[in-house]
DNA sequence: CTAAACATGTAAGAAGTTACATGATTAT
DNA sequence: ATAATCATGTAACTTCTTACATGTTTAG
């Protein structure tokens, strides 16, 4: 029973990247968190504020003739310290995937051969759309190492994780739908 | 944009197994369908609710000696048509995984090895402990092929759509792990 | 000239979890 | 005895999404 919520932890570590506004955290969770993290502006902003509020980083404005102030955050070292015994701490709830196309399929009796087989084409296609992104993902840690060389190594981990589970799904959307072609009458 | 929200269908869908009451629908999602959608009582008897008032199914109440009235919803020809329409529709939401372990591991540079490969150490054994759940679960509808001869097909499909991509996770794990070996000191 | 990017934030609502309330029966 | 299973439901709370509000600069 940790006192804040996993969102809250994730802008933490990004805090100790070079996205210090709110903005610039979206931008990077869009970038580079998507396939297994995503936050909204709305929580966003005020995740940043309650992180003030306990003193896990601090403030500073910076002044943009024209533009609105840009809001930096600067993690302190008791902000250091909740994300690092965060990170310690052993994860117990096994992450869950809400599949609608599985909750489709698994009241496939209810549709035709064809319907089915549209429904998982539909689904390979979106797949592979996604391993696209993750290679996309990829190059552009690769191309950007220098900046931040010792977490470009676990960003890269991860992505691996997404692309070898995404393949094993093209795999079974590949197999599935062989197994019904022919039945379409 | 549908009139109901996926969770809704869900349950119109096994509703048109044998399972008919609030109680029997959270035990056969516990049972089949938890690997990639979970209800709460607190969705399941508000929605059922929902469901009745919409006329998409109607409630027939058998008195039970000593017990609470048992509650059966039977499927109306709307809801049959509403789940059926559902159905058809294409998915365009891809499914979206919010994963804890991988987050941590995103921010690994702030970990030991020694840390790493523990956080890794238990994903792999959760992940090891769901795909022998996976296989349970694979038993029973094997056994019980019988009673819903028609859907134990699909069921089996969603089953192994969850081997395949666990067991992509499992190798993922050895393959990272074998990485930061060598590394602790 | 117009759209996208930059930049911060709030409010309302949807969705989901957890704990609570109740009470009989059955298995250990 | 006591825990688990059967059985239905509600209320409070947390979490997250979406739409709104505001306004500048820059690129096409």
């Amino acid at each position: 029973m940790s006192k804040y919520n996993d969102t809250t932890y994730a802008i933490l570590g990004i805090l100790t990247t070079s996205c210090r506004s709110g903005y610039a955290i979206k931008q990077f969770i869009d970038q580079s968190l998507t396939h297994f993290w995503k936050i909204s502006y709305g929580q966003i902003y005020p995740a940043l504020k309650l992180i003030t509020e306990e003193g896990l980083a601090e403030l500073q404005t910076h002044q943009q003739p024209g533009k609105p102030d840009r809001h930096d955050y600067i993690l302190t070292d008791k902000g250091k310290d909740v994300l690092k015994s965060w990170l310690e701490q052993p994860v117990v709830q096994m992450p869950f995937e809400r599949n609608e196309v599985l909750l489709k399929l698994f009241f496939g009796s209810h549709l035709s051969a064809i319907q089915t087989i549209k429904l998982l084409h539909n689904y390979k296609e979106m797949l592979e759309a996604r391993y696209e992104v993750y290679l996309t993902i990829e190059q552009s840690i690769e191309s950007e190492k220098s900046e931040d060389e010792a977490d470009a190594r676990y960003w890269l981990l991860t992505l691996d994780y997404g692309k070898r589970t995404t393949q094993a799904g093209i795999e079974w959307c590949t197999a599935t739908i062989q197994q019904f072609h022919g039945e379409e009458h």
